[in-house]
DNA sequence: AAGTGGTCTAGACCACTCT
DNA sequence: GAGTGGTCTAGACCACTTG
């Protein structure tokens, strides 16, 4: 049951943010019982699908907000500032094999590539590699880099129509190439963490990938294991 | 409802590993209808107190396995061994403010203290600062050294009753004290993962508190977030 | 007041495990 | 075959949000 709900959501049959129908509604559609049909919502909403709100509706998650690359690092200031952004270089190119395996797309296919340094209180913290696969973000390319908004994720969704829904996060240590160190202000070979996302979309297509990396020592994650 | 259970389960009157009465006979114990009861066991499940087996019962989860502290690092072979533990030092102390507020108990109360290394294929590979309750532990602080076992949270279970149900790892990065870095066979001043863990019993008691350092460059995790 | 999701009842029937 | 949990039905009533 779920399944068949599932799939109407991922075939964006309701745009991220906005309300399904009734339970009343989708439980006729699918000639099935309420309470079935709400297991089947209640599932979605626990898996991150849906978000159900009492009294107003079930709602499809609108996209990621974007901002939480910090969660995993803790400079000064817990001020919950958006940091500000700088793209250092923007070009086309050709997927090399270790991205077109990230994105799940083939070697050669045409991606966008962004460095971009992030700042909180004028002081540049975190540097990041993105990789975009272009057919989905052409709007991007051409925009200048001066219009682009400081949290991508929003963006991506205003401009390209892409619903950032869920990714995965690979944690690693290393140290800064001198190139990499300069845009942090640290000296070459600082420990730095390195974050490497993959951003998916509703229909679990991946749509970004991205590696981000930052002072080691201002590096601080927490998890609850059970 | 689900409270209620809840509160049954961490007194203790099921031991951990044990089955609960049936569905049937629990809902008449509470006075409400099956389907309630039984969304109150699903609730229960997801957040990892019970563990239900289709066919078999409805069982209050067994403690945790102990081992996955190196499911944060990636030495050579990923062959799940189990590293051979040595004990390098254990006296009794009193808290520390700092271990007191850890574990949740007065400073200068009792604990144990161990320092311990763990090697994979002969090789050090982590140090760990261990902190116990000496009430809760006290089996422990009278077993020689060579008896102990290489996994401390089934020995835990087995030898004081104690079941570690739950944990929380910070994770952090810095660089090893000459003495530290001694036990590992690595340089002063080499980049070490820092992961602070801990660990709960069915009732939210902190029975461990729990420093393991790692070289930097084995570090790994992955995370989804949504 | 109307419409939404949240909790609950009292059953039926199926799938799995064990002996 | 007896006992367990898994899925489903067809309702009732409550709590929350909005006009």
């Amino acid at each position: 049951m779920a399944a068949a709900l599932r799939a109407r959501v991922q075939a964006g049959e309701w745009p991220p943010g906005t309300a399904l129908p009734s339970e009343q509604a989708l439980a006729v559609q699918h000639g099935v019982a309420m309470a079935t049909l709400r297991r089947a919502l209640e599932l979605l909403a626990s898996q991150g699908l849906l978000e159900r709100i009492h009294g107003r509706g079930t709602f499809v998650r609108a996209a990621m907000t974007g901002a939480p690359m910090l969660r995993f690092f803790r400079f000064g200031d817990g001020s919950g500032e958006v940091p500000a952004s700088r793209i250092v270089s923007r070009r086309k190119t050709a997927a090399s094999a270790e991205v077109a395996q990230r994105l799940g797309i083939a070697r050669g296919e045409p991606v966008l590539h962004l460095l971009r340094v992030r700042s909180l209180g004028g002081r540049p913290r975190l540097l990041e590699e993105i990789h975009l696969p272009l057919p989905l973000f052409q709007a991007l390319a051409e925009t200048p880099a001066a219009e682009w908004d400081d949290l991508f994720y929003p963006m991506y969704a205003q401009r390209c129509g892409v619903h950032v829904q869920r990714a995965t996060d690979e944690i690693g240590f290393g140290t800064l190439a001198a190139a990499q160190a300069a845009h942090l202000g640290l000296p070459a070979g600082h420990p730095c963490a390195r974050v490497e996302r993959r951003a998916y979309d509703l229909a679990g297509r991946c749509v970004e990938a991205r590696t981000t990396f930052g002072d080691a020592h201002a590096f601080h994650y927490a998890v609850t294991i059970t």
